[in-house]
DNA sequence: TACCCGATTTACT
DNA sequence: GTAAATCGGGTAT
């Protein structure tokens, strides 16, 4: 049944590449984030400076610092209006991992590259600059490609989402079962 | 202007 | 397992 809300565009975003100049990944993991209906979101008390983005159109690129020091990457993924964010999660390196080891020299091995929203950040190079890229513009310096196939929902697990203190219980995190490159386990 | 706190990561016990 | 790092935004004075 096609419904059309953040939740749903978090579930679809599995599969898809996100690509900032010769560095791309698959993106694994997903979760939602709404707005009046959402207490952890950061659209919860209306728009401000900061989550203006999260309010303008969908397909644009959405990016906050997080506790001082870790860039976070979402996708609008709601019509102008209505505040919706996807957060990506985590990626599995598909290109440039060369560089990716070098712009996060900490990472122990390739799947410390993208397995958490600060990380894959730090090795795409995504910083509060590119807020508000049109990741779907070939001119763009993030964007965002189709899974080559459509990902089953067989393959897709659910759980609640991660780091909050509010609706700690809605289940709308998101991610790749098989994966190997998840932020965490889902329980 | 002051205060509080976070959609994380890392180091340390 | 627990706690520190670190700072801009949002809310309250």
């Amino acid at each position: 049944m096609a419904t059309n809300t953040v939740v749903e565009s978090a579930r679809r975003l599995l599969g898809w590449t996100l690509q900032v100049g010769d560095r791309a990944g698959t993106i694994v993991e997903t979760e939602a984030y709404g707005a009046a209906d959402d207490g952890a979101s950061h659209a919860f008390r209306g728009q401000t400076p900061r989550n203006e983005i999260m309010f303008g159109e969908a397909g644009r690129l959405y990016v906050y610092l997080i506790y001082g020091m870790h860039w976070c990457a979402n996708v609008v993924c709601r019509p102008k209006g209505e505040a919706s964010a996807v957060l990506i999660r985590a990626i599995e390196p598909t290109l440039g991992l060369e560089a990716m080891r070098l712009a996060r020299p900490r990472a122990k091995s390739d799947r410390d590259l993208g397995s958490g929203p600060g990380k894959l950040c730090q090795v795409l190079g995504i910083t509060g600059d590119d807020t508000g890229a049109a990741l779907f513009d070939s001119d763009s310096p993030v964007r965002l490609m189709p899974p080559a196939k459509m990902l089953d929902s067989s393959q897709i697990v659910t759980g609640p989402r991660i780091g909050i203190t509010k609706a700690v219980d809605y289940p709308w995190r998101f991610g790749i079962k098989d994966s190997s490159h998840l932020s965490r386990r889902f329980i």
